[in-house]
DNA sequence: GTTCGATTCTGACTGGCCGTCAGATTGACC
DNA sequence: GGTCAATCTGACGGCCAGTCAGAATCGAAC
């Protein structure tokens, strides 16, 4: 295995270069959140780093590709939000836990939303490359929480008909989409801490069948 | 009030015109679901029913405003949802009620998914009229969904700890995530009947307390 | 410190889409 | 079949995507 970086033309790249691509790659991330994919253009990117569109092909086909990077990067930092996935959440400790929990996720949240829209629209309209990365990340908390759903039924808290599978995916679209409806919720009450609380009240509730 | 539809350029059209809009609307509906919203071209769009670009133009300012009256169609086929989200639910017959309302809100989704998706990118990314319409969407079925949570936390079958305005919004962002995991979720065995059963038992759950 | 090959970067170009406008076309009504 | 308002469109300037040949830079070797 090689975590050899290569340019489009296939050559390994040296020192100088991976800076010139992670320049470009921070400078997407930025452009993305400020001004979103619709009005992503490949010119202001080269612009904000000071070089030429020439140069940022020289490292990506298309736009697609660098913020298919950036899913891939977010990714990463979504993998330690399974240490909050162990099963044995009691009665007393659960609902802790899941705070612990959503917590951790609104802050990995905060951090990629505006990679992780575009990683979910363009799965959804179908993109096999974005579909791929995404799929890899929800399994990493989809598997953890089906371990647990899976010894809720087992145990008889949760009703039979409850697919382990389905639920564990219910579970990370809620924490998904409720955190894109933020702004907007704000205005009518319903704050960080809120929808904290609530998130992790749910999920507590979903996973173990305590009320 | 008037429902008189107007042009670019402030006039109230015709009958004629009204088809051309139609068609307009048509097209681009068609096109979003078959390319995305990021391969959209009003080009295409006018090709698709053999007139100018500058038909296009005549209607709309740009492909954000044709898509923008889409959603506000969209809009109008969610009405009917709420109609499943009356109180009362019991513990006898709140499972199937519940397998209702997800039953129909996959039809809607499967109708409006490629208008839907792109009315929450852009309100995600901030624009403020299609936060507007997506925020009326979700009120509608929020506010009967909140009705139901309240009368559950009031009988003490749901913990205190639950806001019934977020966790209504978690109901809606549930389903609508959800859904746009279907087509990843088939290849892992969970069909649709499944993903509906599943939804059920959590909606039945989350919002009467009943188990 | 000079040379030279490899690496990295870019100016300049073609082609395509956006959005506009002046004017052509259509059709309803007389 | 003439008139006029409503509707439609050809053609254009401007901007961005994506390419390529070659310029600039680096660093290894002497």
């Amino acid at each position: 295995m090689t975590d050899d970086i290569f340019a489009v033309d296939g050559r390994v790249i040296g020192s100088r270069a991976l800076a010139t691509r992670r320049k470009l790659l921070d400078a997407t991330a930025k452009l993305l959140a400020e001004q979103g994919i619709l009005d992503l253009r490949v010119v202001d990117i080269s612009r904000e780093i000071k070089t030429s569109p020439a140069t940022f092909y020289h490292y990506f086909n298309d736009v697609n590709e660098a913020i298919l990077e950036l899913a891939s990067e977010a990714t990463e930092d979504e993998k330690p939000l399974v240490d909050h996935l162990k099963p044995g959440w009691t009665e007393a400790d659960g609902l802790r836990r899941a705070g612990e929990f959503v917590e951790a996720y609104m802050t990995f949240w905060d951090t990629h939303h505006a990679v992780l829209r575009v990683r979910n629209l363009k799965a959804e309209e179908g993109d096999r490359h974005f579909r791929k990365v995404r799929t890899e990340a929800n399994l990493l908390l989809m598997d953890a929480l089906q371990d647990m759903i899976r010894d809720g039924v087992a145990a008889g808290r949760l009703p039979k008909t409850l697919d382990p599978f389905t639920t564990a995916a219910a579970v990370v679209a809620m924490c998904e989409r409720l955190l894109g409806y933020q702004p907007e919720m704000a205005k009518r009450g319903s704050n960080k801490s809120t929808i904290r609380d609530t998130l992790a009240t749910l999920i507590f509730g979903i996973i173990t069948g305590h009320v």
